[in-house]
DNA sequence: TTATATAATTTCCAAGTGGAAACTAATGGC
DNA sequence: GCCATTAGTTTCCACTTGGAAATTATATAA
């Protein structure tokens, strides 16, 4: 795969013009959580309460909708084990584990550019 | 540097407990033009009237908050030419290029998963 | 004199998003 | 009988985001 400077600029500009692949990738990691979500399930499957957790606890609603999301869109699937009390392991689907090029880009950014605010 | 699929899971599983460099680029792509900004001035530099335009035209003060969101975090500079009727430039700065990799990998992604709900 | 062009800024408002808290379901343990 | 547990769902509310429209500034053109 060629990914060069140069060659990755002139493929941009060339999906400017189309739909553009950059818009659908957005629309699915859409929402204040949602690639989070997907950088916790990228260690393997979780049970909801573990993502909760995991993210520095924000409400419930919020997890399940995005959640939710995920999965209408096949990025991850949605196990129950009918016990008591309940047990729901979500976990990446191919096209969910395909986002990790992404997340492994926005790692390396973050890292090799810590905050500098003046 | 190391890509393949087994480094960078380790990667992402060992940043997970770290501050994340995840989040600091979600931090910096934040809201819902930023990224697209960004993609468009991948291919060099535009005036403020030719961003706009090529977003579909969300409304002005949309455009100048996330441009000066990405000004404040030195992603992009910003160039008035004291002309009348006036002209600015927006250019993106090194850090602001360095985000191609997100951008590119993000267009394949989107490219080869089109929507597909049922 | 007035319209035009460009890049804003400001005010106001509608829609969207996420959070808090209360409630549910079902079973095993005390 | 009552409580704890897990994964929700539901309702309601506050905050954020983005959009529309009006306004600004100023030299040039008609």
């Amino acid at each position: 795969m060629e990914t060069n400077g140069a060659e990755q600029l002139k493929r941009l500009a060339a999906a400017r013009r189309r739909g553009c692949g950059v818009e659908r990738t957005l629309a699915v990691l859409d929402g204040k959580w949602t690639t989070l979500i997907v950088r916790e399930l990228l260690s393997g499957p979780k049970r909801f309460g573990e993502i909760r957790a995991a993210l520095d606890s924000p409400s419930a609603k919020t997890i399940t909708d995005r959640l939710r999301a995920l999965e209408h869109q096949r990025i991850i699937t949605r196990t129950v084990y009918p016990e008591i009390p309940p047990r729901v392991v979500y976990e990446l689907t191919g096209d969910g584990h395909s986002l990790a090029g992404i997340l492994y880009e926005m790692l390396i950014w973050g890292e090799e550019h810590p905050v500098s605010e003046p």
